[in-house]
Formats: structure tokens, sequence, C-alpha cells
DNA sequence: TCTGGGGTCCTAGGACCC
DNA sequence: TCTGGGGTCCTAGGACCC
């Protein structure tokens, strides 16, 4: 029961009543292909990208567990993958027919289609929303649901189970769920019995359930610090959990802190809707590193334009703008450069994002991203500027669908920031 | 694992201010 | 001017997640 606003600190009574639900879908992509092409049901699957038009610089983005039973895994190398898939390496080389490729001993590949999976993920979404009060949207295929209000320990594992069943009947994907008290357990959960899965977690079980995990099943350690809590003696969970937290905290700081709590279980985190995004980005590999000027600055110029035509549509402004350049064997440099004001300027990203890289103009480089952070959204109150002037830079034609919510009058001093911005960046230059 | 793309958060040093 | 303390912002890099 929440009953107003709260200030920090004065829930913490009531933790231990939370109901927390994660969901999460499996092999999300493979699952929205085989929902508009059934034959590929039982087949191994690979979703990537970057196969097409002869590239080989593509990743896996997803795989279907028939494919990793031939060890293909998510960020795999496109070209190990498709080599590791039965028979498909044959067809891929011309040595044997499409019409050669056996059923059950064939492997497939499709390449990402991101709106329909933005599609099939809108109706998982109705779902959820449906189904609890409060829902945390982590990514196209995970959520957290707050579902106190809605469910009781003892009964819990019958409502995951009521969502589970929803969303594979009203949409036809499967997704595994996990019940816990806390947001990090239930997401170790939703992960324990994958693929449609189903872990209840109640409040005086925490523990135990955790205890015997590898600790890179913790959410947030990865290889480095699995490999550095390894040479502390440290395997699983429930070590983590009973050794002396000083030297986790020496050694990791604030996060040595969270690991050795979310070890215990230990979680006070709320489930609260996503706020407005941090920053948008764009990046593009080269097939080999590059070392000509042109072209990286060719690909800098479009990476620009999408960064802010991104910001644009979503109606953000940016104070800061960055370039990255990823030199061989595998460094990653980033600069960026921060503005007096936030702006929408497209122009200004491009000449900031080649100032920027001018630094790296005779490096051979295999990859290059631009970012804008630092993002401001509209007020919320942009009902009443509909209708006004959109655009005075020309280019509001007929391109956006969509409310974009750029330019409104009231903002004058943004222009003016943006004015100083372009001065200074001529200082710079 | 010889490496795709889009994000988040944390840390640490330096600049600058009072 | 040989030296205190606190705070914020900026930048670069790193680890991690999906």
């Amino acid at each position: 029961m929440s009953d107003g606003p709260r200030l920090p600190g004065v829930d913490e009574a009531d933790e231990e009543d939370r109901i927390v639900c994660h969901v999460d879908a499996d092999c999300f992509y493979a699952s929205c292909e085989r929902l508009r092409e059934p034959e590929l049901r039982d087949e191994p699957l690979v979703v990537g990208m970057g196969y097409e038009a002869g590239a080989t610089n593509g990743a896996v983005a997803t795989a279907s567990y028939e494919a990793r039973e031939f060890g293909v895994e998510s960020a795999q190398a496109i070209s190990t993958a498709l080599e590791r898939l039965p028979r498909r390496a044959a067809f891929e080389n011309g040595e044997i027919d499409e019409s050669d490729l056996d059923r059950g001993e064939t492997g497939y590949y499709r390449p990402v289609d991101m709106d329909y999976y933005e599609s099939v993920a809108a109706d998982v979404r109705e779902i959820l929303h449906d189904c609890a009060d409060v829902v945390r949207e982590v990514s196209i295929d995970e959520a957290y649901l707050d579902v106190t209000d809605r469910t009781a320990w003892g009964v819990a594992d019958g409502f995951a189970r009521h969502i589970r069943d929803r969303i594979r009947r009203e949409v036809g994907v499967t997704v595994s769920v996990g019940v816990a008290p806390t947001m990090s357990t239930a997401k170790i959960a939703s992960d324990f019995d994958k693929p449609d899965g189903l872990t209840v977690v109640e409040p005086g079980e925490i523990r135990e359930f955790l205890a015997p995990l590898e600790v890179e099943l913790l959410h947030g350690v990865g290889p480095v610090t699995a490999r550095e809590l390894r040479e502390m003696g440290l395997e699983t969970a429930g070590d983590v959990a009973e050794t002396d937290p000083e030297p986790l905290v020496e050694r990791f700081g604030e996060r040595g802190r969270e690991l050795f709590d979310r070890a215990r279980g230990e979680d006070d985190r709320r489930v609260e809707p996503k706020g407005d995004p941090k920053s948008f980005s764009r990046e593009s590999a080269f097939a080999d590193p590059v070392e000509d000027p042109t072209p990286k600055y060719e690909l800098i110029e479009t990476l620009a334009a999408a960064v802010a035509d991104r910001a644009r549509r979503e109606g953000a402004l940016y104070r800061t703008i960055g370039v990255k350049a990823v030199t061989p064997p595998y460094d990653v440099n980033t600069r960026e450069r921060s503005l007096p004001g936030p702006v929408d300027d497209p122009d200004l990203v491009d000449r900031i994002a080649r100032d920027l890289f001018t630094e790296f103009e005779t490096d051979p480089v295999r990859k290059l991203g631009v970012r804008v952070a630092n993002l401001e959204f509209a007020a919320a109150d942009q009902a009443s500027l509909d209708g006004w002037e959109r655009d005075a830079s020309g280019t509001g034609t007929g391109a956006d669908e969509g409310e974009t919510e750029e330019s409104d009058p009231g903002a004058n001093p943004v222009r003016d920031d943006r004015t100083a911005g372009q001065s200074s960046l001529a200082d710079f230059s």
C-alpha cells in the first residue's frame, strides 16, 4: 500500500513484504522469428547482424537452444556461428543446394529485424502492465514487476504461471519467470530454470537458494570480477555471503559492498518505471581496420546524422557530444566535449564529432561511434505547445511522423545557448 | 572469444569555486 | 602564496548488461 510520496529511508520496514517478479523472454529474437515462420520451430536458429551484404564482421544476437547445442553463443562472430551450424556452412559455400538441406539437421540464419521484435514486445508489455501496478522494462525482452498487491506468498507460483501462460497463449512466445522478495534475487530466479521456467524464492529461502550459485551468476559480476573473486577464494554466492566484506569493499569500492549484499539476498531497491534515457549513440565497425581518413570521416558524418536524428525524434536536447574510435588490437578511445547549454543541432554534432576525431585521423580504426549525452527532454506539458511553429531551421518538411518536441518558442535560452556553443567551438578550432 | 551495437554506472584526476 | 577543506563539473576509461 503506497500512500503519497515517500521519503528515502522511511520505507525500509516493509521491504520483506515486497513480491517482485522478473519476466525474461527465452531467446527472444529467435522466438519472434519462429512466430512468423513456424517452420523454424525446433530447428537450430541464429539471429544476427552483419552477415548480409557479404560482410563478415557480424555477430550473433540470439541463438536458439537447438543452435546452442552446436556451440553457437551470443556475441559470437557470425562466421564462427555458421561454421558450427550443421550443414549450413556447406550450403553457404555452395557445396550443396538448398533443397539438400534436410530438416532436423540444418541450421538457419535470419537477420535482426528490430521493428518486428518491437511489435511483439509491445504485445508482451501490454500483458505485463495488466498483471502489475509497477513495471520496469529493462530491455526489449526483460522486465521487473511489483506484484505485491496482486498475489501473496504461497500462491505466487500460480500467479507467475498465469503471467507466463497468458504470454504464451496471447503472444506466442515463451518466457521464464522468477519471483522473489528482491529485484536481484528475482532476476537470478528467472534465469534458474530457462527456458519456459518458473522459480519462486520465498523470503525465508533466499540465502539457501543463492548459496550454491557460481559467482558469475550474480548480476554485475562479469569475467573480470569473477576471476578476481576466485583469486580471493570466493567461488559461490555462498562464499561471498559468508566472507568478511572489508576486503571486498577495499578492492571493488561501492560495488564490493553491493556484491556482498546481493550475495546475501539483500537489496532494497524498489521496482520503479525506467526514466528517460541518458544518452544516444550509434556505432559501426569496418570489416578491416581502415587508415585512409576519407572513409572514416564519411562514417563519422553518417553516425553523427543518425544520432542527431534520433535525438530529435525522441524530443531530446543534448549538451555533450562525443566520439569513439576503436583501434587495433582493441583499444577503445573516447573523446567528448560539453557545451554551455543543451541544443538540438545536427550540424553542430557533425562539426564537433569531426573535430574530436581529428586526433585519430591517421590511426588505423576498426570501429567508430558518435554519442550525445547530458540529455534534456522537453517539459511534460507539450500539449499546449502543439501548433506552434515547430522548426526554425528548415528541416521540418514531412519527415516527422509523431510529434517532435523540439524548438518550442519558450526555449529561447536554448537557442541562445546553442549560439554560445557554436562560438565556443569556433574558439577551439 | 581475436571482438557487433546500444546502453548504464562507477572511478579517478584535474579544474575551478568558495 | 608552500598550502586547509569541501563541493561540483568535466573528461577518459573500464566493467558490465542485453
